[in-house]
DNA sequence: TGCGCCACCTA
DNA sequence: GTAGGTGGCGCAC
């Protein structure tokens, strides 16, 4: 990587300061300021810049990528506007290997090799340092750190010195003249770090943080800790303690579990503690001087931003550096607007620039216009309203773009045309189905002009649900899009009224104002059209994804949505009064027993009654304090019955918040029914989600959820309701991606799935109910991305135990094994996973250095493919479900999709031919969707309500 | 009023 | 161990 070897130092190449050498402050001035040190921590920046653009996927025009380049000059930049060092400098670890390694062969031993992409941003990353001036320290045998840490205590009585790292090791270095820069959460913003910093975040102040990493051990650089010993132990150690030496001399003190790990600890514990150590004490020729910046290299400084295409870095360094831009290379501005796509910050220009956009607010107008667009076979279309609520909402205007560059906007205002009629004017076009409609979350669209009477149809493109599918994780919303897309600046819906309580309704915006913003919608939404489908067409599966699944399920959406669902108010009702009754009491016992009242719903305050009133032992820990969760409770009721009865109260208390008291008040007053929203662009894996309210999940286990089940009924009281459900789905379609033919087989003989899986991981024919549930939880581990210490976990039992399990299940499914594993091989090389219909998951995390990060981005990556599976069958069977309804003209209607299930409203004389349909459609829709080996079972039932029919 | 956190409901 | 959404608390603004 940084392939120089010299033994010493190369930096800039004028070591000659760019200004007059500050003087060494004296030493009596104690009040002087002193001048300030900036080491940076490369490696690890260059790192974190890499991760952090991961998802931005900065590249040239030509595909170089240079996220990391960005982020990495954006922070030095920062570092110089913001402080204007005196001295500052770069470090980075030689290339060789260093004593660590000597003294410990494992050292570093788990770390991946740096992705390919951050690899060759490297070199420009070298370039970039010089030409800043900025001296680059490096020195064989020794890392980064190592040679910070001696800098850092070498220089901090004549300087106030600035460690710059996001690594918390680093944390060991600060002193009373050494500080953290830490960069925080948002790009280019530095948290401070000082003594009082790390004592509050680690539980121990820098003085004892060597001692500290010892105990815990330091994943990423593979090096071990005591066993059973985290970072809370550890920090009350030392707390009672003092230092390491003082535990060890204590150890008859601690508590049986801890004295043993410690005592097996004893033996490599002084090579820990050495290899956690940063030196500060190498022998290495540094100066202040020497870290000094030069002058910087304007030519080669810009050159080389100009061939990375980064203008935004460009733009900021004059002022940073006091250095122009040579002349002949002037960073471009307005030259070449179609080329800064790439670039993370872009030079957007306004949405509107070099459109046309008119106002209709006359007949005449709105007569030619009509005739337009009835010659039209395709156009945009956004909708403009007075509320989100899609039922209280009053058409303010519609806009069209039929080409780019170009949009009509169609006013209903005081000075505008009238809404009603003239809605009904454009209803043939819009309900023409051979007239194509663009549009930004159409859905919203649609259910507005349901209101007019008008079903806007067909759904060509949903500019949302294209981003959607090219990058579930991408943000979807016009504005960003129009950013990221088209270096477009919108105008935001904001700006237009305002926010707050000054925010002025949508009536009282200037017409021309409503009419360029309207436009801009409906011209963006054209034009990001353009290069969404672009983009599709280079990947023919994802443009399959919205042919067949999420266009088409638009309108079965806002179909649903519209259609709502209605609940038994007076059955919630009487529910509430038991369960208030039920609660006054458990309250009052819970208070009794705790000799004082507080509130139950406060973790912080029942914590404080369990673990310091009643002296419970605490169980975990969570960032605020200790934890309170049902299993936490769980283990203390057979302690004290204080916790069961907690449990219950919190599980009352629950439901009751929740569904019971929430529901009714949910109740739609121009319908009488619950209408959820389905959200079609939020998962990551092609679920659908559902909110305001959510009615995926509504209870179902305990006997008062079963209740609450009860309280969803049929709008008509002569009608029932059906649900279909797909029976062990996701099971099926992971039998099917591994290809596994005893797991195939076991599906195609109908077995019980678990007991199957049980017979075969404990080689026995005498399954018994605890062997079935091992082996129930092993099927979940597989479909949710399995390890040792998940499923350890899951079944309460130690990680080896969990891990022969496993082991065994692998041994006896070989093709699941190779599944898996080929799954997560093939993304790490791709950079993202596939459904069997090539929905598409990015998991950039599979690269990570972080060993939790990359193994929780494994199992996303084993688990994409069957949810994401799983998701798109069921999605395919709606549309063709919805189809179908309509071509048979049914009267049924479908009502809600929770995942696996669908529930439908059928009068009782459909029922039969309802059920058939159904059945069909969801079993034909996993061939359709690729799972063909394996055969799909869908159930169903009738009811009255949702409890009985499921 | 907004937000992070905890806890808990579903597939 | 996967994927979501909501309610209440407690804090910062």
């Amino acid at each position: 990587m940084m392939g120089d070897n010299q033994i010493d130092l190369f930096g800039a190449s004028d070591p000659a300061p760019a200004t007059p050498a500050q003087k060494k402050p004296e030493r009596e001035t104690g009040e002087k300021k002193k001048p300030g040190l900036y080491l940076l921590d490369g490696m690890a920046m260059v790192y974190r810049a890499f991760y952090a653009l991961q998802q931005a996927r900065m590249r040239t025009r030509d595909g170089v990528p240079t996220g990391a380049v960005f982020g990495f000059a954006s922070s030095l930049l920062r570092i110089i506007e913001e402080y204007q060092p005196e001295y500052l400098a770069v470090a980075f670890d030689s290339p060789e290997k260093t004593f660590r390694h000597e003294k410990y062969e494992a050292y570093k031993a788990n770390r991946p090799a740096p992705p390919d992409d951050l690899i060759t941003q490297l070199a420009d990353i070298r370039e970039l340092i010089k030409a800043f001036g900025i001296p680059l320290v490096i020195m064989p045998g020794f890392e980064a750190d190592d040679l910070i840490g001696t800098a850092a205590r070498k220089f901090e009585d004549d300087c106030q010195v600035f460690i710059v790292t996001p690594d918390k090791d680093m944390s060991q270095l600060v002193h009373d003249g050494v500080r953290l820069l830490k960069p925080g959460k948002k790009q280019n913003e530095f948290e401070l770090v000082g003594s009082r910093e790390v004592a509050e975040q680690f539980g121990a102040p820098p003085e004892q943080f060597i001692d500290l990493l010892t105990l815990t051990g330091d994943t990423s650089d593979n090096i071990p800790g005591a066993k059973g010993i985290g970072p809370k132990t550890a920090s009350s150690l030392l707390e009672e303690y003092g230092s390491l030496d003082n535990i060890y001399a204590h150890l008859d003190d601690l508590k049986p579990r801890a004295r043993k790990s410690l005592e097996e600890f004893r033996e490599i514990m002084p090579l820990v503690r050495e290899l956690v150590t940063i030196r500060t004490d190498l022998d290495v020729p540094l100066t202040l001087d020497d870290l000094h910046s030069g002058k910087p290299d304007a030519d080669a400084l810009f050159a080389l931003l100009r061939r990375l295409e980064l203008k935004a870095i460009a733009a900021r360094v004059p002022a940073a550096l006091g250095i122009d831009p040579p002349a002949a290379t002037a960073t471009d501005g307005e030259s070449d607007p179609e080329a800064s796509e790439v670039s993370a910050e872009p030079t957007l220009i306004p949405a509107g620039e070099g459109s046309e956009y008119h106002l209709i607010d006359t007949e005449e107008a709105f007569g030619k216009l009509l005739e337009k667009l009835e010659q039209a076979d395709s156009f945009s279309v956004d909708t403009e309203t007075t509320s989100l609520d899609t039922f209280e909402a009053e058409l303010a205007g519609i806009s069209f773009s039929l080409e780019p560059g170009e949009a009509f906007f169609v006013y209903f205002g005081e000075t505008g045309l009238d809404a009603k009629t003239t809605v009904a004017k454009l209803k043939p076009l819009l309900e023409n189905p051979e007239i194509g409609k663009t549009g930004q979350n159409l859905k919203y669209d649609i259910l507005v002009l349901k209101n007019y009477g008008v079903e806007l149809q067909p759904v060509e493109f949903d500019t949302m649900l294209a981003s959607y599918v090219l990058d579930p994780e991408s943000r979807h919303n016009l504005d960003d899009m129009a950013a990221l897309h088209l270096s477009r600046q919108t105008v935001k819906y904001d700006e237009l009224v305002g926010t707050g309580k000054s925010a002025i309704g949508i009536f009282e915006v200037e017409p021309q104002k409503l009419s360029d913003y309207a436009c801009q919608d409906a011209d963006i939404t054209l034009k990001l059209r353009g290069e969404l489908a672009a983009k599709l067409e280079a990947t023919p599966e994802l443009l399959e994804v919205c042919r067949t699944l999420e266009f088409p399920l638009v309108r079965v959406l806002a179909d649903m949505e519209h259609q709502g669902v209605s609940i038994d108010t007076e059955h919630l009702a009487k529910l509430a009064v038991k369960v208030n009754e039920e609660l006054v009491g458990l309250t009052e016992r819970i208070h009794e027993a705790a000799g004082e009242t507080f509130n139950i719903d406060s973790p912080k305050q029942l914590g404080h009654i369990l673990f310091d009133v009643l002296k419970l032992p605490t169980k975990k820990a969570t960032k605020t304090g200790y934890s309170t969760n049902v299993q936490v409770l769980e283990e203390l009721a057979l302690l004290n019955p204080i916790a069961a009865e907690v449990l219950e109260y919190r599980s009352l208390q629950k439901l009751k918040g929740t569904y019971i008291e929430a529901l009714p008040k949910l109740l739609h007053a121009a319908t009488g029914r619950l209408h959820t929203s389905f959200n079609q662009s939020i998962t990551a894996t092609g679920r659908l989600s559902s909110s305001n309210p959510n009615l995926q999940n509504i209870p179902i286990r305990t006997d008062l959820g079963k209740e609450i089940r009860r309280a969803f009924i049929p709008s008509n009281p002569e009608n029932l309701l059906l649900s279909a459900d797909y029976s062990q789905i996701e099971l099926r379609v992971a039998a099917e991606l591994s290809g596994d033919p005893m797991l195939i087989e076991a599906f195609r003989n109908h077995e019980d799935i678990h007991a199957a899986t049980a017979r075969v991981i404990f080689d026995t024919d005498e399954v018994t109910s605890d062997m079935r549930r091992k082996a129930k939880e092993v099927n979940f581990g597989v479909l949710y991305g399995i390890q040792p210490f998940g499923l350890s976990q899951r079944l309460g039992i130690p990680q080896k135990e969990a891990k022969e399990i496993i082991d065994t299940y692998m041994a006896k499914y070989p093709g699941m094994f190779s599944a898996l594993q080929t799954t997560v091989e093939e993304a790490r090389k791709l950079g993202y996973v596939t459904t069997l219909m090539g929905r598409r998951r990015y998991v950039p995390d599979l690269n990570s250095p972080n060993g939790n990060i990359r193994k929780a981005a494994e199992r996303v990556t084993m688990n994409t493919p069957i949810q994401g599976t799983a998701a798109d069958i069921i999605k395919y069977a709606m549309c063709t479900i919805s189809r179908r309804l309509k071509e048979e003209r049914l009267n049924s209607v479908m009502l809600l999709q929770v995942h696996d299930e669908l529930l439908f409203e059928t009068p009782a004389d459909e029922q039969s031919r309802l059920t058939e349909l159904v059945e069909k459609c969801m079993v034909d829709a996993a061939s359709k969707c690729g799972v063909r080996n394996v055969p799909v079972e869908v159930e169903t039932g009738v009811g009255k309500n949702w409890l009985e029919a499921h």
